[in-house]
DNA sequence: AAATGCTCGTGAAATGTTTCACAAGTCGAC
DNA sequence: GTCGACTTGTGAAACATTTCACGAGCATTT
């Protein structure tokens, strides 16, 4: 069990009975090296058990093979998917990923922004909270490649981004319920002043103006957080109502809460779809895995990822050459069980 | 827009009008240094935006100070969660946390250990697949401190691992459903060659027999992985099960297994815990909002990770007086609505 | 005034890698 | 046998940090 010092080019050269240059040429430029002298080489290598130090070369080369992805929260489900797209083409282009969460924690994600300082990484992805703080426009002067992921921050909105439309998907998933003879639905969904919850409601109200249908088609009923306890309360709440004004439908701003008035619907026996009609947002695994198979709309999660992935890689290559972009994706209603027609219209 | 050079410990000394050296003191014993001069060098730092390398100080050091959690699959909230608890003991001992996710594949897996060997980590936490791939065994040889986590390893028994008792946990939920009347029960799991289904087979097995019933109570339904799609597939193969023959209770091997049996369920009109009882392990956040709230053994995740990071950095900083442990956690059986009792014994 | 002890600051050395200008060697052509 | 062209290998320098033995400056004691 001796714990011996890692061995070095210089232990592999001193080996081999060659120059610590051409250790490093076997490394990169194999093609330079006499076929006999290689071998060598690697034999050396090979019976050192050596690894290259990594730390080194960052300082060599200034900065380091590694992007990170610092994300709100990766134990949602949705940023791991998103995290996916980005490993996949970081390990295309041999750049490790580093990932981080700051757990919706705003001391969190000012230590993951130095610490990715400190690291001389070589790009970041990242869904910040506060996208004005002083690490975060430290890191960007400092000219590391950046690109933001799902949410577009104001003062930065010139910058490489990448998002889905969420007033599109609003207006898909009330469109999807006018169309299936709704005329009462009701939008779950909060704090308002979250944009992605701003966008929904704003689609939601767009479908029904283009529907040509009166605006109190839509009863907003806001919650403190997207989460099933919110859900839960918002499904209480709208049952709560007299029966000749009760929604038929629930439009919920996320699949969390949207799986919360699930629940409370099927704990008080109101069946769904019949009575009413549920459509969730996210389209996270558990949605389809639901008692009743969930209607939601999709983002493209894993292509979020990927295509942050490649803006960022195209940024870090092209330097200052390089142009910044807002990419921005459509979502896609995945129509199941909980929101099947009940009345046929003509379509 | 000008991409300048990160200043580094020689500009600030540049710029203060002392040595490199002072600089470094005010960085790391600022004790040492007189007011007047360290006030100079900070107010240097501050105007340069002087940031530390971490690559030098890690070549420096020989070490850095970051570790790794290489889990099986960070979009499993079971090893998100895992991950939360490493991050909170990191966080307090001053060490960033690199999270990895092998996704159960082998070839990733293998990747990610040699860039963490790569990297000169201080340590590392792993859920791996192959426990004697040849990259493993080269760290562990390397002396790099390891703690294994959730799955203890055959040949490295030895070694630092936490875990939670399977076997204890298989008894619980079994044993809750013999206590609540059931006397023909299935378990819903495979392949069951993997470790945690053999033993949550076996405690099974071990509270029927302590109930003193015959063995045949319980009914095995293998399946081929532990997904929704597998747990209806095995519900639908429970219901097709003639009349008297069929488990009035499932336990599944996972949560997932259970949700898929509980949506089967549904969708063919069998009420659930009326008609048949459903127990699922994990206890992961879906399994209390499931339409119809899923009794699940609960494992300590957070405890798990924040006794696996713990362990780990015990063994960095002891070195060789370090003595290897296992710790294993207890399981904990919570009662939801899809288990409540349909025929009240005496308790 | 010399010796002693103390505080504060210095600068060289070392960490592991890559690069690059250059040297050594070989071969062919004149 | 000298020159050039080419192949192959060399070793010093640079990257940013930390450490450590040492020295300068100063006050106190003998």
């Amino acid at each position: 069990m001796t714990v011996v010092r890692a061995p070095s080019v210089k232990d592999v050269a001193r080996r081999a009975g060659v120059s610590l240059g051409t250790v490093s040429n076997v490394l990169n430029r194999p093609e330079t090296v006499r076929v006999s002298t290689r071998s060598k080489v690697e034999q050396a290598i090979a019976e050192l058990g050596f690894v290259r130090s990594e730390p080194a070369r960052t300082l060599r080369a200034g900065s380091s093979r590694m992007i990170a992805y610092l994300a709100l929260d990766l134990a949602n489900p949705f940023f791991a998917d998103i995290g996916r797209g980005i490993e996949e083409v970081a390990r295309e282009n041999h750049l490790g990923l580093f990932l981080c969460s700051s757990n919706n924690e705003e001391a969190r994600e000012v230590e993951y922004l130095s610490l990715i300082m400190q690291q001389r990484l070589h790009g970041l992805l990242v869904t910040a909270i506060d996208y004005e703080s002083e690490t975060l426009h430290k890191l960007l002067k400092r000219g590391l490649p950046v690109v933001f992921v799902d949410r577009t921050p104001g003062t930065l909105r010139h910058r490489c981004s990448v998002g889905v439309d969420d007033i599109e998907g609003g207006d898909l998933a009330v469109s999807h319920l006018i169309d299936n003879g709704h005329r009462a639905v009701a939008f779950v969904g909060g704090p308002i002043a979250i944009p992605q919850v701003t966008d929904r409601l704003a689609g939601s109200r767009q479908a029904i103006e283009t529907a040509g249908l009166e605006a109190d088609v839509l009863t907003v009923f806001e919650t403190t957080a997207l989460n099933v306890a919110e859900g839960r309360r918002a499904g209480a709440r709208l049952l709560g109502q007299p029966k000749r004004r009760r929604p038929t439908a629930v439009f919920c701003a996320n699949d969390l809460l949207a799986l919360g008035v699930l629940q409370e619907m099927t704990l008080q026996g109101v069946s769904v779809p019949e009575e009413v009609a549920i459509v969730g947002y996210d389209d996270i695994e558990f949605a389809a895995a639901a008692a009743i198979p969930l209607t939601s709309v999709r983002q493209p999660r894993h292509l979020l990822g990927k295509a942050a992935a490649e803006l960022l890689i195209e940024e870090a290559l092209l330097g200052s050459a390089h142009e910044h972009r807002q990419v921005q994706y459509t979502p896609e209603l995945i129509v199941r069980a909980s929101s099947r027609r009940r009345s046929r219209r003509v379509s």
